[in-house]
DNA sequence: CGCCCCATGTAAGACGTTACATGATTGA
DNA sequence: TCAATCATGTAACGTCTTACATGGGGCG
């Protein structure tokens, strides 16, 4: 099983070819920072993509350059790529953090086609429909016992997949509408 | 240092006196789930703050009831509890994930007292109007090179965060309003 | 020459996941 | 008595973090 971190780095070079190097520069510099900028993550994680045949490595060794290794994503890469973001999504893809989830779709136009985003965007649209009710179940049911701060935690949930699901909606609506 | 997880279970053992199941029964049951419930976490997490005194431990050997052992919090533990609880808002908070301050928040009435709670507050809305302008920079820095998924998948990052802006001057309403 | 950035890596240690193991108790 | 639940643990494995190491290249 690939952890999140080697999906983002398979997302990435997909997008265009990259060194460890520029890998670590995008993460740090962008909202992907949460998937690890340290060299210690990277570098072994491109190795084990490697190994798996699911990234190739060039080294550009022009014009008097340093040793610089350039990753591209193999066919089976591509693959692996289609089958995780095609994945169907789950109550634990909605529990355990949505940040798999999102980066699944902001690869998904890109790497699995139009189709994959709508579908991505309408199962997640489902699950959330269910998702949240049983949040307000659990808030009403614990409201008694808990404190306050924790009730406003629990409100701040909510409130986030509240929102998340009226951007879905949104979201959809720039995919065509109808459905 | 220690990891997220402890500082759940002291949070928790903090509110009311817990066995390692009963642990695993509360993340298993409410949206605390991310803190994981497996049985290879929790238990060595037990020991590990057992041993650094901020948890004790009591077997409960009553009445023919199978060895159980409760956990309190020691005094040092709901030191180190405000501690982590009242520990100034980075940046770094805000970008690797809003878990784990939402989850300081949680604990913070009961373990550190309302004023902790409003500090909290407080800070988390001046850092966040600090770094939803980012992220609208990021966005039209690199809506051009963007696809449409990963464009939208950044706004709704951005529109979580503005949610959670929102959250948090409800929630300062909800401590007496005035600031 | 000395310093900083490019670019890659490695080693030690901590933590979490999965899966397995153990026994006592309750209820069918 | 057999299964399920209570309750605790352990071992192997993989991954991430932190910190250190290495060297070329440009620049003042």
């Amino acid at each position: 099983m690939i952890p999140s971190l080697g999906y983002a780095i398979l997302g990435l070079i997909q997008q265009s070819p990259c060194s460890g190097y520029d890998l670590r520069k995008i993460f740090s510099g962008t909202a992907m920072k949460t998937y690890s900028d340290s060299p210690g993550a990277i570098y072994p994680a491109l190795r084990r993509l490697e190994q798996q045949r699911l990234i190739g490595g060039r080294i550009q060794q022009g014009s008097g350059l340093r040793r610089r290794q350039v990753f591209h994503v193999t066919t089976k890469g591509t693959a692996e790529l289609k089958k995780w973001i095609s994945r169907p999504l789950t109550q634990d893809d909605l529990a355990s953090g949505l940040k798999e989830v999102m980066l699944r779709f902001a690869f998904s136009e890109p790497a699995a086609g139009t189709d994959s985003s709508v579908q991505l965007l309408q199962a997640l649209r489902a699950q959330l429909e269910e998702y949240v009710p049983t949040l307000h179940v659990q808030l009403k049911a614990g409201r008694a016992a808990m404190s306050r701060s924790s009730r406003l935690a629990l409100e701040s949930g909510i409130r986030s997949y509240e929102s998340l699901l009226e951007w879905t909606k949104y979201a959809l609506a720039r995919y065509g509408g109808k459905e």
